[in-house]
DNA sequence: AGGCATTTGTGTACAGTGTACACATTCTCT
DNA sequence: AGAGAATGTGTACACTGTACACAAATGCCT
C-alpha cells in the first residue's frame, strides 16, 4: 500500500498567500544547491499546489529565479550592516573609518561562506535583468551593498586615508578583491581550503585593499 | 516539404573522432552561454549522431562539462602566457618584475572579456571534482594558471618589490583581486559598463595588488 | 582466412523539466 | 444576485539526461 505522496495538505482551493510560499521555498532551494537548483516545479510541490499555479505569481522560472536572486542579494546587505553595527564608536576618524571599511569586507565574506548557495544565487546572471548596482537594500540602513561600501570608503576620504582623488570608482576594487576571494573560496580551485586559512585570506585581502587602494 | 534537419552527412558507421568531436561541440557551446550552455544532447547533434553514443566516451554530462572545463582553463593559462610573451626584458629587475606581474593580470582579464562563456565555464562548480589548483596548463609554458602567477611573484620578491614575509600566500589575493573584478563585469553588475572604463579599473585594480601585496 | 570478443554507434524508453492552453473554482464589486 | 477578474487545475508538448538492449564495425588469436 503506497502512502500518497501528496497529501492535500490544504482544503481550500485557493492557497493565500502562494507568491510568498514559491519565493520562500524557492530561496530555501537556492540556500542549497545555488541558482541552478532553483526549479519552477519544486517549488510548487512544496507550496502543495499544481506547477502552472506558479505562472499566476511569476513569469516563468526565470521570473522567479530574479525574486530570489534580490532577497539574496538583501541578505547580503543585511550581513554587511550588521558586521557595521559592531564596530565601535572611536574618537580617531582613522580607527573608525577602517574599522568600518573592514566590517564591511567581512560581513560579505561571512556570508559568502555561511550562505554559498545564496550569495552564488545574488550575483547570477539573468540574460535581460541588469541588475543595476542599486539592487538588494539592507533591512537596516535601507542602502545597498554598493552604498554601503562608499559610505565606508568616504570615511576613509574624511580621515585622511585614501586621497580623493582616488576615491572615485574605488568602490570597484575593493569589491573587486573581496568579492573574487569570496568567489575563489566557494566555488572556486580554493574550496576545501581550511576555515582558519581562509578568514586568515580575509584579513590579508582587506589589507591589501587598504594598503593598496 | 519539409528539408530533414538532421542529414545523416556521415556515411561510415563509426564516426572515427567522436570524442573530438563532442569536446569541440561542447567547447563551442560554453563560448556562447557558459556551462549551462553546455548540454549533451546537442553535441551529439552537432556531432551528427545519436544522443547516447556520447556515454561511450564520456561518463554523463558531467564528465563532458568537466573536459570543456579543462581546456577552457588551459586557454586562461594560455592567454596568460601569450601576455607574457609580449613584456620585454628589462635591464632593471624591478621594472621585469612589475611588468610581469601586469602581464598576468592583463592575460587574465583580456580572456575574461575576450571569452565570458569560456571563463566562467572555467571557474564553474561540478560537486566532486577538486580543480586542484594544478589544472589547465598552458601549451606554451607548460605551467598553469597558479605557477605562472607565483612566477611572477617570486620575480617581485627577487627585485625587492614584495619582502619574503608576504610572499607566501600572495597568489591567493592577487588572483582575488583579479578574479573579482572579472566575474563582477562579465556576470555580475558592472556589466554594460564601456570597455574603456572596465580597462582603466584593469589597471588599478593591478596597482592596488602591486601597492598593496 | 575464420571466428569471436571488444568497441562503438543505434533504438527504445522513462523520468524530469519549463511552459502553453483550455477549463474550473473562488473572490470581489456593483 | 450576477458579472468579471483572479487564481488554481488538467492536459499536453518539447526538451533534457540517461538506462538498457541491440547492431555494426574493428581487431585479435588461432
Amino acid at each position: 500500500m503506497r502512502i500518497d505522496p501528496d497529501p492535500p495538505a490544504r482544503s481550500t482551493y485557493r492557497h493565500g498567500d502562494l507568491r510568498r510560499a514559491l519565493l520562500a521555498a524557492g530561496i530555501e532551494l537556492a540556500r542549497n544547491g545555488g541558482p541552478d537548483a532553483v526549479v519552477l516545479r519544486e517549488a510548487t510541490r512544496q507550496a502543495g499546489v499544481v506547477p502552472n499555479a506558479a505562472y499566476r505569481h511569476f513569469a516563468g522560472r526565470a521570473d522567479l529565479l530574479k525574486a530570489v536572486r534580490d532577497t539574496a542579494l538583501s541578505q547580503v546587505a543585511g550581513a554587511m550592516e550588521a558586521e557595521l553595527a559592531r564596530v565601535k564608536p572611536s574618537r580617531s576618524a582613522a580607527v573608525f573609518a577602517r574599522a568600518s571599511l573592514r566590517a564591511i569586507g567581512v560581513g560579505y565574506l561571512k556570508f559568502a561562506l555561511a550562505e554559498p548557495g545564496l550569495f552564488r544565487t545574488a550575483f547570477t546572471v539573468t540574460e535581460d535583468s541588469e541588475l543595476p548596482l542599486g539592487s538588494g537594500r539592507g533591512v537596516g540602513t535601507g542602502k545597498n551593498p554598493f552604498q554601503l561600501l562608499g559610505g565606508a570608503l568616504d570615511l576613509m576620504v574624511s580621515a585622511g586615508l585614501l586621497p580623493h582623488q582616488r576615491r572615485d570608482g574605488a568602490e570597484f576594487l575593493a569589491w573587486s578583491a573581496v568579492h573574487g576571494l569570496a568567489m575563489l573560496t566557494i566555488e572556486g580551485p580554493m574550496r576545501a581550503m581550511p576555515r582558519a586559512m581562509i578568514d586568515r585570506l580575509g584579513d590579508r585581502v582587506i589589507d591589501m585593499v587598504e594598503k593598496g587602494l
